[in-house]
DNA sequence: GTCAATCATAAAATCGATTTTTTAGTAAAA
DNA sequence: TTTTACTAAAAAATCGATTTTATGATTGAC
């Protein structure tokens, strides 16, 4: 039988496959304008850059296609997903939308830890430096996060696991153009 | 220089890949039961059950876990995602939530053409046997996209592709309950 | 008897080679 | 000049073998 030692063990989220780290990388480098709006993104190209096969990269591309920066194109490859005005006022809306139904609710059904947590996220937030302090440094992960993780307590009581998921779906979308914005403007 | 018979040729759907046909089948065995709620999802199997190679099963099984219809455990493989009543009254509030946005949003801003869209997805839906009409058969793929349709043209002109999106998310996901609850019922 | 460690098995993850398909370049025909 | 057919190169998709990791049974120590 099975410890619970190894079982504890086994359960930490330390072991990482080389898919989901291709992932993180991949979706961060699409994000930060790495590979610009409907670049072709070439599979051994990727793989050179990486360091790692076929198969991960494969993986990693599915995965973030799901999140809808990538668009994938049978037998022809993949593509970052287009930036357009329209894409950009339909992602816009329909955040209002979710974060207004998901604020509601919350406010409806929030207990003292949903505000007190609230409270704790503003606060991380605030001891860091934001974007605005500090525009010409690329990419603040350690802020990115806070500020992240504040929208997320705001609608975290809310009721609804799939609510929340839409809005951080579309907070990752909107931020893309957030981050390109910024590159735009420095050049 | 490429001609435009040929790109009109590739651009046709016709040419799925292995990939693509898996994740059809694979989605339909899941929303349709038969790979039951929490059963684990063994690459090997489900190779020799679609007679195709590791790396199209393993593509398909990225693509449906995007669905949430499946959860991938980091080296532990696959598993079909579980039923429980939490997750229904999750999807119902956000169905409910997401539709009333979007078809508020479709009236306010939908044409004639939206209009006729829908007058015309209901009379297929109608001119097809339900499923309450035919509660011996397994299921009606025919009738269930009508179904679909019908409900897609409702919201078709809420302005966000988006919010569509999320709502067709969310229809799949109460789907499979439904299937599930049939099967249930008929032993 | 219970717990921890070891080993054998099974499964997932990854790699590199092979097969298909697309793309682009070139030449022939209308 | 434009269109079509053919061909070579590149890229995507797929396969099967290999490596890595988890699982579960067995053994030995407390």
């Amino acid at each position: 039988m099975a410890t619970r030692l190894k079982k504890a063990i086994a359960d930490q989220p330390g072991a990482e496959t080389l898919a989901s780290s291709a992932y993180e990388r991949l979706r961060f480098d699409i994000i930060s304008g790495v590979f610009p709006p409907e670049a072709k993104l070439l599979i051994r190209r990727l793989c050179a850059r990486y360091e790692i096969g076929l198969s991960p990269i494969r993986e990693a591309l599915n995965r973030v296609s799901r999140d809808g920066l990538v668009k994938h194109h049978e037998q022809r490859g993949f593509t970052v997903t287009a930036v357009t005005e329209a894409d950009l006022e339909d992602i816009t809306k329909a955040r209002c939308w979710a974060n207004e139904v998901a604020l509601r609710e919350s406010i409806a059904n929030g207990d003292q830890g949903w505000e007190e947590a609230i409270l704790i996220a503003f606060h991380r937030m605030s001891r860091l430096q934001g974007p605005a302090e500090q525009a010409d440094h690329p990419v603040d992960a350690a802020w990115e996060r806070a500020h992240r993780a504040f929208h997320t307590s705001l609608i975290s009581a809310c009721g609804s696991s799939w609510l929340i998921g839409f809005c951080e779906q579309l907070f990752d979308a909107a931020d893309r153009y957030r981050f390109l914005a910024r590159l735009q403007f420095r050049g």
